[in-house]
DNA sequence: CTGAATTTTCAGTAATTTCTGAAAATTGTA
DNA sequence: TACAATTTTCAGAAATTACTGAAAATTCAG
């Protein structure tokens, strides 16, 4: 392996464990990105130093990331898996996965306790806490499901917005003062 | 405890290992901030069932991530801790903390990868993803930064325009169209 | 200062997560 | 359909991470 994918496989093995994955499956996945032609399993296996069995795994999780392609050669009955060429799908998908993950469960725990009706003094506070939380956990989400249907294009454009998004908020502001908005 | 907090102590402790903490992380923290008042490390201790020496190395670390504040009872020496009662505060440094664990070791990683001389075609594809990586990341970076810098209305305001985002963008477009905008 | 109260550290243990090899299941071709 | 190639599963082993109790360090009132 090039020591420059090499690094850069190492490093996102050592991530892996900080994101929802694990080395092995950091590893793989940067393997994957990296390399332009698709690979089998074996190769990752021999590149890795890992388990026929570990990427079998490896695999599965990632495929239900959503985060691999599959594709095949002709006359070779071996899988061959590859990464989308465009880093924004990898984005998207990585976010809509973790939020399914960390965030979804979260919020329904939360709208479940805000149905139960509160039992004294602490329960009363515990329950307010939860409301803010809940709001912003919604906004949240209601946001990421709107960055999901958006073009790269215009992801693209208002991430470029960087500090000009506040001058935007502004403008805004004056031109539809206090307009709510429904969602 | 009551049932309802206990419900969403576990609940902290399940989700504590999905973001980057650990259950009794997220079960000493769901219990700080649904609790009105101040709680020290042994009351933290005696609720959850955890050693007290479990809750010392658990405060030093939501410390690190500044989501508690300390005070203190007078004529008592222990230590009380609760949340800030603000949750976009909370969250805000939430984020802060997670990107300089999760995001900013790989920004710098990419960076060194970019200023290698690719050796090889493969090589070559490699940095070419790399970059796109690199840019991708930084825009998020900025972008967290400026967040970190708004006030909190003003995220508000941000989070509730929903699907008013893309129609914001789209306005911008036509009043300013093209103009780069600067970090 | 002294010493009791409190907090922190840390080596060893417990719990959890990840990884492996062998066996089972699946796939596609002849 | 038969069978070799390939992939998946899974029980146990290995590695990692979290937790504890005892001891050390710190803090502060007197």
């Amino acid at each position: 392996m090039s020591p420059i994918i090499n690094s850069l496989v190492m490093h996102f093995g050592e991530m892996g464990s900080r994101w929802g994955l694990n080395r092995t499956l950091g590893q793989m996945y940067a393997l994957i990105v990296l390399t332009e032609k698709p690979l089998n399993a074996d190769e990752i296996s021999a590149q890795l130093n890992i388990s026929r069995s570990n990427v079998s795994m490896g695999l599965k999780e990632l495929k239900s990331w959503n985060l691999i392609k599959l594709s095949h050669i002709p006359g070779d009955r071996k899988e061959y898996f590859s990464a989308p060429k465009d880093v924004w799908e990898i984005a998207r998908n990585l976010m809509m996965e973790r939020r399914k993950r960390e965030v979804d469960p979260t919020l329904t725990a939360l709208r479940d306790v805000l149905l139960e009706a509160p039992a004294n003094e602490q329960e009363e506070y515990a329950q307010q806490r939860v409301k803010q939380m809940h709001d912003l956990i919604e906004m949240l989400t209601i946001w990421t499901d709107e960055l999901q249907n958006m073009s790269n294009e215009k992801v693209a454009a208002l991430l470029k917005l960087g500090s000009g998004l506040s001058k935007l908020l502004d403008m805004k502001e004056r031109l539809l003062p206090g307009k709510a908005n429904k969602e």
